[in-house]
DNA sequence: GTGAAAGCGCTAACAC
DNA sequence: GTGTTAGCGCTTTCAC
């Protein structure tokens, strides 16, 4: 049974309040008095119950994390990042993990972050099966601060990267190359970043007046496998494809080697680029250009926002007006993207 | 400001323990007194609060995890089988990220968790920094369960994969394909992982009858940019050369990168295996031959055990005895490995 | 079936 | 500087 602040009181011959005032380093003790109890606590190993403090100060310093796909690149970066600036501020993380195989019980997963009284939470899930709708004014009125990562929500304060402007990057410079017809290999179509990057894709062939072509675009799950199948289903249909953007590094990868396996030459007569610059990018064959997000980043802007927002609310003033915080993507040349001849080697 | 018990209690007309027995699902409740309360707790919103709860029960369903190198692929999987376990169970998992960059306050993170009452931690931090001198007989017993990842230790119930053997699966499977000069190309030495598979391929090539040369040893951090040096500092000091075991996938594939641009060609003239079968591994140019692990799953036993150890405690029995929870790796062979006219095209 | 009282470990608001 | 009292929101005991 560990120690309480009554027992340390007690074997200090001080009162309760005294060996609070040690243990969370007010002023106002005298020194001598101070030795006794700090000597009483390390005799009985005692250690502040922070349940116990949660429930009288109102404040648990806990941050609730609701995410998906972890499996890949950029929301597992996110929560890493997201990590380390909470821990900064001393919040801890409770990670509430949106499965993709399950049926996705978003109130459960909800209730149970709230019913633990997390001081905010950081949304971090794509609007999978319609859960943003949960997000709403009245909703929020009784509910800890939000910061989403995503999908910027007009109510809500959002952290996100502009996946417009990287399909726009992605697909300008494959035009920059003089490449011909280019294809773009989509995501999950339930991630919203999946239908802006396509977005990028459409509007900067439009800017270059090409007529964007639905027949160059397929769709696959996020792994290399899926942008191996959605490759060879575009080779098959449109043979006369000569560069494709991916919706990530892992689908380029897989398109490459099915690219390859049909004869064609990735960085020589197909022109690839993928997005996340994960850090194996520039070791495959031919070297992927991408573009890069800065994730980690935005899981400390997220948590930045989130503190201040709950520091704002426990000081009494009303709710913060939502903000957007949102990031520039850069494209990362490599070879994968080059015509012949252009490459490094 | 949320309601309380007291208040659906008010509301309702009877006292807060019959609230408390209906919001419990406890039996002897009247059906009318239920509906009753039911219909007081939606009007009102009422959400029970897990920290008063937590406070009384002395128990938090909350497990933490003490986790390192969530970058790295293993430790990330883990985690993903963890969460979806613990969830199953009604635990959250409290996140406790040691940083590779910053000094490692053990204590600070470890007294965190324990202030916050945590009903048990995963510990799957590798013995960076000796942190795990922290384990003794003496401090398990004023500490809640802990499962260890990693190294076996005699104390504490550990989940682990057999790094040994993987090693060994590996390096017999180059020694089967004919290979000559077999090297390692070693992660970051302070996970121990790392000298599990080293041990596996000096043993292996002992067990054949060759001598280990230790100048075939080349160490990196455990990227595919640590992959590549290693394997361009390896050709420099041995181009006699011709297969080597790496650490891990992410250096395998560098190191086949670097060998391909220095003229070697892997698959062909050079034996390359890796470790960890991610899942881009059966894309890389040429696949990659690796061994496999299986992590989520590992992330499910290590809370399964734990769940049952916080249990029994709870019951009054003593502390159970510590077990090791041990799984076998498997070879999974693709072209990276094989000598030229053995493989697929 | 239902309720009253006590208390989990701590802090806030005062007194002294 | 230090102590006293009350109470955070819930469960537990035991009475009715």
């Amino acid at each position: 049974v560990p120690a309480t602040l009554n027992d340390v009181a007690r074997r200090s011959g001080v009162s309760t309040k005294t060996v609070s005032r040690v243990v969370n380093h007010e002023r106002h003790v005298h020194s001598d008095t101070r030795e006794r109890v700090l000597l009483a606590i390390e005799e009985l190993g005692y250690r502040p119950n922070a349940v116990a403090r949660s429930l009288v100060r109102k404040r648990s310093l806990t941050i609730g994390v609701l995410t998906y796909g972890l499996e890949r690149y950029a929301p597992s970066r996110f929560l890493i990042g997201a990590q380390h600036e909470a821990a900064k501020h001393g919040y801890a993380l409770l990670l509430a993990l949106l499965q993709p195989e399950l049926p996705i019980r978003m109130d459960e997963v909800l209730e149970d972050l709230l019913s633990r009284r997390v001081d905010g939470i950081i949304w971090q899930a794509p609007d999978v099966a319609n859960t943003h709708r949960w997000i709403t004014p009245q909703r929020l009125a009784h509910m800890p601060p939000i910061v989403l990562s995503g999908l910027p929500n007009p109510h809500v304060t959002t952290v996100t990267v502009d996946n417009y402007v990287g399909g726009l990057l992605a697909v300008e410079h494959l035009l920059a190359q003089q490449w011909q017809r280019i294809g773009y290999l989509a995501g999950p179509a339930e991630l919203p970043p999946n239908s802006e990057r396509w977005r990028g894709w459409h509007d900067a062939l439009c800017g270059a007046g090409r007529e964007p072509d639905e027949s160059l675009v397929v769709s696959g799950v996020g792994t290399a496998q899926g942008g191996a199948g959605a490759m060879s289903a575009l080779l098959g249909r449109r043979p006369d494809v000569d560069a494709v953007f991916c919706f990530n590094d892992a689908m380029a990868l897989g398109a490459m080697r099915a690219a390859t396996l049909a004869g064609r030459r990735p960085g020589v007569d197909l022109g690839v680029v993928g997005y996340d610059d994960v850090a194996e990018a520039a070791f495959y064959t031919p070297p992927l250009t991408t573009v890069r997000q800065r994730n980690a980043e935005m899981g400390v802007e997220a948590v930045r926002a989130l503190v201040r927002a709950i520091e704002l609310q426990q000081s009494g003033d009303e709710r913060p007006v939502p903000l957007l915080i949102q990031s520039r993507p850069e494209l990362v040349v490599r070879e994968s993207s080059l015509p012949h001849g252009v490459g490094h080697r």
